[in-house]
DNA sequence: ACTGAAAAAGAGCGCCG
DNA sequence: CGGCGCTCTTTTTCAGT
């Protein structure tokens, strides 16, 4: 697990690509001051490496009807014969968890989950979320507003 | 503010982009099942409405050496003259946090954090976090492990 | 609105300093 | 490794249903 070093070329291509994945390679490589050739062969290598893992479209929840956005954490029952697995497994088929984490703290799990309303977000809570074997308890926050991200992930320390 | 109606066509190529965001527009016309140039259209017309805001790339964070990763709530002092508007203006220049929201509960705002190590962490949390005026107090919370996402936006309401 | 074909732009390749 | 020139794919535009 040793990291890879970067030079400048390709942190600026990561910088430029977390904020437009679909750049072309040709005007990646003018901006960054390189020539076609090596700049492909960096943008795949980045992704060979798993440095690049892949490209999204950024979506505005808004705009598709998303209106509430919560994070909800979750305790399971520490005696959990059911274990953590199969909570887990429940969550990555849940199309309304938007993200999902293992925390340190009083709860197990921070879930970022979006509905289209406050109906549905109680209805999610209670009828699927608390329904799920081994959960002990949850506490829901509301996102009053986005303030930044997500989507960009700190390149800052590459460069010292 | 009305949603638009979105058809099949529409909400399959948002699945895929969200999925692989760079794959070629006549790619997503095939297995859409569409031709070309319609294809290109709707591609088109869903990002000039703003349902889709862009495209990124997915960066590995612990690829890039980021092996510390947080959620802190931050608290601000009630009389704050020195408005929230600083404190905003300030985390969006940090370029160690990934996202942040305003939120319902104890806590004013949730800050998605990642830094090299534990160190780092510290030196943020003390010398640049604490440091803004205004904050009152913080609370912090280790990612133990990615279940899911994030990057990834439900799409299962839109047909219903 | 979809289709189809042209022109323009980009990606992938071998080959050479 | 970086650069150059080639072919093939993809995008874009402009017709015609």
């Amino acid at each position: 697990m040793k990291l890879p070093q970067f030079d400048e070329f390709e942190i600026r291509m990561l910088e430029i690509l977390q904020h437009d994945g679909r750049k072309p390679v040709s005007e990646l490589a003018q901006e960054i001051g390189l020539s076609n050739t090596p700049c492909a062969r960096r943008f795949e290598a980045l992704q060979q490496a798993g440095i690049i893992k892949g490209f999204s479209a950024r979506i505005g929840r808004r705009a598709i009807g998303l209106m509430v956005e919560v994070f909800i954490q979750v305790r399971l029952t520490s005696h959990s014969d059911e274990s953590p697995e199969k909570f887990i497994a429940a969550v990555q088929r849940m199309d309304e968890v938007s993200a999902c984490w293992t925390m340190t703290g009083d709860y197990d799990f921070l879930l970022h989950v979006m509905v289209p309303s406050v109906d549905d977000l109680n209805a999610f809570v209670m009828h699927r979320l608390m329904r799920l074997a081994g959960v002990r308890d949850v506490h829901t926050q509301l996102v009053l507003q986005n303030i930044k991200g997500p989507g960009h992930v700190p390149l800052g320390h590459l460069r010292g």
